[in-house]
RNA sequence: GGUCUAAUAGCUCAGCUGGAUAGAGCGACUGCCUUCUAAGCAGUAGGUCGAAGGUUCGAAUCCUUCUUAGAUCACCA
């Protein structure tokens, strides 16, 4: 990397020059404005009080230095404070040449065995996807992606809701008002028969509630009287008593909503390396809360409960098992923790889950230090914002969540529509439907996932997902010009990207090297994002390059060029920028077409 | 009430560990298809970076206070 040569020549001549000492990597370089001349900037404010010096004759002094230093560096200028060095035409043309058919160009050498375990998606089997487990599957998914490019080893996990009163719930309203239907009965998909059943057990709820509530009862004590809540319980109490009726039942409707869920998964397409699955994990964790308890890091209160205080830490006391001996959703946490620390030899666990859920975790994180567990401290809540409805939060017994079957059918309606309208009617019906597929996917998952992670986002149904400016389309259709061009370059010139050399005659002009540079730095761009456990870094990357080919399209000819050694230069830049904007798109998972 | 997070153009969002004149997209207004895909390109208008202090050669970025919004503080998950 010609930026740690940069910074080993400039540590040399702060030393040499001024007595400075620095470390190499205190050495910040960034690339220069795009209003200012050169590749590298340093900013040497830093070193005037150590040097004596004016800042215009410390940047000339270093500049005069690194040049003599790095053959590389054609030249440097100085304009105030900041030290701008040009490199060498022939270095960007050595970078194209060597790189540009380089498979894992951007992608890090495996820097560890050891994998590292990310949990996402974790839904509940009582009701189907809706936007917001969207984007936890997507951020999960693209940020293991992300991972692998940094050279981990990774493995996706799902831990699914598939017990607990609220599962009853959809049960008990099944057998109340259903009468036997079934997906096959109904062709219906089977998280939407269950979520419906859901739904009806929370109106049939509130209606019991009001007539208690009407005859006098307090409401308070209504909320728990009332009869079909109290068949709810009932039922969880048989389901863990292993009461045949309810196994049963509970693993028909189970299997209604898998069948269902694996559906919109593949839609959506993400995947898992193992599926865990709370009925058989929720004992889990009772032997640690008894170790912790000998250990004497918990504590018993009078009533039996067991309890840590984590007062000194800043947070509350947090019940870790009930009077009744029964464990809480910490306890299991605990347990699936270490169940996923021994299943896959991982120090390194990370969890997808929303920001509501932050003290859960910070306690999480504790307890598990706390019990002795030097791995606990690597333990990565990749905390995400809720998405937003233009009226507040989504909630599913409102009835105002955005479904995320119905969701992707509406985005494939919009990518037919917006394609006819351009009056791209040829294609074959199979290859139209993959097209409408990849740009509505394209489109969703970009305008999901090219925001920070961490910030709630809004979502307005009304305005629905653009296909044109800052959007996933508009990047599609970036490769898909790319693509047409590397074709006619091999059909009609006999010309093959991949392994043909650019000439050093040539020169590059200004949009040239903006995608040039663009491309250098996606190495970069990569670790950052990697960092961050942020796609938003790469969705803004792939935009950027995409911006940056498109500006060069425009005026630049690539086939028609004259010059034949431009010409072939064009085409190899342009064969780069797709292979680049692809890989980018790839750890997004969004798909690049061919044609468009 | 305690804790945590956010606030940047009319709207949706970028802005890396402090660095040069704060950027995109959408929307509005202008231009550009007899030339490699116009889902594109070029341009105009639009900002007291929530407010006030502070640190620094230098602050949207760091610190303090305040305002506003959200999350959380369950023997729910």
């Amino acid at each position: 990397m010609i930026e740690e040569l940069l910074q080993r020549a400039i540590k040399k001549a702060l030393f040499t020059l001024y007595n400075i000492d620095t470390e190499e990597k205190e050495i910040v370089l960034s690339s220069t404005k795009k209003e200012f001349e050169g590749d590298f900037t340093l900013v040497v404010f830093p070193y005037l009080k150590q040097a004596k010096k004016k800042p215009e004759d410390l940047a000339k002094e270093i500049g005069e230095e690194v040049v003599k230093e790095i053959p590389y560096i054609a030249s440097y200028n100085v304009i105030k404070g900041f030290l701008n060095f040009s490199l060498d035409k022939n270095f960007w043309i050595e970078f194209l040449n060597k790189n540009k058919s380089n498979e894992t160009f951007g992608y890090h050498a495996i820097c560890s065995d050891k994998p590292i375990v990310i949990e996402y998606s974790s839904p509940n089997t009582n009701k189907p996807l809706h936007l917001g487990h969207i984007r936890n599957n997507l951020l999960g998914w693209s940020v293991a992606e992300i991972l692998k490019a940094n050279g981990y080893a990774v493995k996706k996990v799902n831990l699914v809701n598939d017990r607990g009163v609220h599962i009853c719930k959809s049960m008990i309203a099944w057998q109340m008002f259903a009468n036997g239907e079934t997906p096959q009965t109904n062709n219906e998909k089977g998280d939407h028969l269950v979520g419906k059943y859901y739904v009806l057990f929370d109106k049939e709820y509130k209606k019991e509630v009001k007539e208690l509530v009407d005859k006098g009862v307090d409401e308070k004590i209504a909320e728990q009287e009332v009869p079909i809540m109290k068949q709810a319980q009932q039922m969880l109490v048989k389901w863990e008593n292993k009461d045949k009726d309810v196994r049963d039942l509970w693993q028909t409707m189970n299997g209604w909503v898998y069948e269902g869920f694996d559906k919109t998964y593949n839609r959506l397409g993400v995947d898992f390396d193992k599926v865990y699955y709370e009925s058989n994990t929720y004992l889990l964790g009772k032997n640690l809360v008894n170790e912790g308890l000998e250990k004497g890091v918990f504590f018993k209160k009078e009533d039996g409960s067991v309890w840590i205080d984590l007062t000194e830490e800043g947070l509350d006391e947090k019940l870790l098992l009930r009077k009744d001996g029964t464990s809480v959703y910490m306890t299991q946490d605990l347990g699936t923790a270490c169940l996923r620390h021994n299943d896959f030899g991982s120090d390194n666990l990370i969890y997808v889950v929303g920001n509501e859920q932050n003290y859960h975790f910070q306690v999480l994180k504790k307890v598990l230090e706390k019990l002795g567990f030097d791995w606990a401290k690597n333990i990565y809540h990749l905390s995400y914002g809720m998405v937003e409805l233009p009226n507040g939060k989504m909630k599913s017994r409102e009835g105002t969540v955005v479904d995320a079957d119905d969701l992707m059918q509406e985005m494939y309606e919009q990518a037919k529509t917006q394609t006819l309208e351009h009056g791209k009617n040829d294609f074959p019906e199979q290859e139209a439907d993959k097209l409408y597929n990849t740009l509505s996917l394209g489109a969703l998952k970009y305008f999901i996932l090219k925001v920070d992670p961490t910030k709630n986002m809004l979502f307005n149904p009304a305005e629905s997902i653009d296909f044109n400016g800052n959007t996933g389309p508009f990047i599609q259709y970036t490769y898909a010009r790319i693509s047409s061009i590397v074709r006619k370059a091999m059909q009609e010139k006999n010309i093959d990207a991949k392994t043909i050399k650019i000439s050093e005659k040539i020169t590059l002009n200004d949009k040239e090297m903006d995608i040039i540079k663009t491309i250098y730095s996606f190495a970069d761009v990569i670790k950052e994002a990697g960092r961050n456990y942020s796609p938003a870094t790469i969705a803004n990357y792939a935009f950027l390059l995409a911006k940056q080919f498109n500006a060069f399209y425009q005026d630049n000819s690539i086939l028609k060029e004259t010059n034949e050694d431009v010409m072939i230069e064009r085409i190899c830049l342009t064969y780069f920028s797709g292979q680049v904007i692809k890989k980018a798109m790839h750890l997004l998972g969004i798909d690049v077409p061919n044609r468009m």
